[in-house]
RNA sequence: GGAGAGGUGGCAGAGUGGUCGAAUGCACUCGACUUGAAAUCGAGAGAAUCGAAAGAUUCCGGGGGUUCGAAUCCCCCCCUCUCCGCCA
């Protein structure tokens, strides 16, 4: 959520950032907080008004008087009066802050000053490229023919399980993925975070306080008799462990790992990656997430990219590192860079990770905040978060480098002692 | 699913109609004592909103109600715990 107070305070200059991003109209917030505002004012008097009402008949009937005494009777008077009123300004107050928050959460972050101006894709900056030594130079078989043609990746039969986009890993297929989980978090737990295995069905106040709801709701599965939905990512469940919480600064930061299956609809995405691992409803992905210091959050982000980046190095598997324009940033993110793997069957580079600074944006959202020892007051964590790494993009990746003229596929020699075997 | 108990400040835990934003303890801040620290003693200190400030309002799981006045009484919902049932 953005920070309404500084809307209001120069909201020239709040309007220039977030039309950095595309064009959002933000006089109707303007509009409403003022009138929510003026409300409050009179409704506070009343109540203060009726405060001391009570207070006074209080002392007096204590101190023996009657309540029946004419002084009494008149004071009550009053107050059934006040409350009259304020009966009558209490479903306004209550409509107009509602469509205020309504509003408000569907503006999306501030880009961070740093963010490149742009108005899509086309516009995205790449900052740095590794690996380019490791690119296959013959042409190979796309992953999912080579993954049915060795019956590990079965989409066929999914279809009849499940829809279209699902698969079944079998057999060495299958003890692939685990090895890749298992290579990504054993790192990512020395690199210092801690592991957690949180809950995938998740309910609407943690979706919209990550940024999900309530502007992409047809992006998720839901069930709606108990008001929870599939992850789509472990960002949702991870960030918000920590919901409507005070921590300490000392706690800071906090650094967590997670292995988590994801759920998207993909809705309109028809057409779209019809073949493979690359879009699928249902995915495996290892999140890092942290919570941080304001102060920290920049270095924190180049960090998180690194260890994002040390998943695909250690891999030997090519990549690029994009940072994402204003125009191509998500809802809740103030800055983003995308780790692309080389995927020879699409003879380009593919998203395999997306590691993103959302400030306060979450925080204000999940009122996430902490509490320096001895100072006054709360401030809103800065959460971040990344994937490290999407494992099936990343299997994918793996099928299709690592292939050998012989149809089969030498595994990366950091994954041979997850695997026992080198070759596939 | 059935029966019972409970949800109070960063944490623990009192409080059953009026001076309760709330005792007490822990943690926290400052000061004293100390070479320093610990221990001890004294003082301070909740959060949000509006306001330049003084101050005002709100907040005792959430929502409604009774009352001049609700943490406290009534209704609905959610969550947690215990027992029973079912189940991996």
């Amino acid at each position: 959520m953005i920070d309404l107070k500084q809307l209001r305070d120069d909201p020239q200059k709040f309007s220039e950032r977030l039309n950095r991003r595309g064009s959002y109209n933000l006089q109707p917030i303007l509009e409403l907080d003022h009138q929510q505002r003026q409300l409050e004012v009179e409704r506070s008097q009343l109540q203060a008004r009726s405060n001391v009402i009570g207070k006074v008949m209080g002392e007096r009937i204590r101190a023996g008087a009657h309540p029946q005494d004419p002084e009494l009777k008149d004071l009550r008077e009053e107050a059934n009066q006040i409350k009259a009123t304020l009966a009558e300004l209490e479903p306004k107050s209550k409509e107009l802050k509602a469509n205020l928050e309504n509003l408000l959460l569907t503006i999306p972050n501030l880009p961070s000053e740093s963010t490149p101006t742009g108005k899509g894709e086309e516009d995205n900056v790449e900052v740095r490229r590794w690996g380019d030594e490791y690119i296959p130079q013959t042409v190979n078989l796309p992953h999912w023919e080579l993954g049915e043609k060795q019956g590990i990746l079965n989409f066929e039969r999914s279809g009849k399980v499940a829809q279209s986009r699902f698969v079944t890993l079998i057999g060495a297929g299958a003890a692939l993925e685990r090895a890749l989980i298992q290579f990504m978090l054993d790192q990512q737990i020395a690199a210092g975070y801690v592991e957690v295995i949180p809950p995938v069905l998740i309910n609407t106040q943690s979706l919209t306080a990550t940024g999900q709801l309530p502007k992409f709701a047809e992006e998720s599965f839901q069930c709606k008799q108990d008001d929870l939905w599939l992850s789509p990512t472990a960002e949702v469940p991870v960030t918000n462990l920590y919901r409507e919480e005070v921590l300490a600064a000392s706690d800071l930061p906090i650094y967590h790992c997670a292995y988590t299956p994801c759920f998207r609809r993909e809705a309109g995405s028809y057409g779209r990656d019809t073949r493979g691992l690359i879009r699928l409803h249902q995915f495996n992905k290892v999140e890092l997430v942290k919570l941080v210091h304001p102060q920290t959050s920049e270095q924190e982000h180049q960090m998180l990219v690194q260890n994002a980046e040390a998943i695909l190095q250690g891999l030997k598997l090519p990549y690029r590192v994009i940072e994402l324009c204003t125009g191509d940033l998500g809802f809740a993110a103030a800055k983003c860079y995308d780790l692309e793997v080389w995927l020879p069957s699409a003879g380009k580079y593919r998203e395999i990770s997306s590691c993103s600074n959302f400030d306060d944006f979450q925080a204000r959202r999940g009122s996430i905040r902490f509490k320096e020892a001895g100072q006054k007051g709360t401030q809103f964590v800065h959460t971040l978060n990344g994937s490290g790494l999407a494992v099936g993009r990343t299997m994918a990746a793996v099928l299709e480098n690592y292939q050998q003229a012989d149809g089969t596929v030498r595994l990366p020699e950091a994954l041979q002692p997850y695997l026992g075997r080198e070759i596939l």
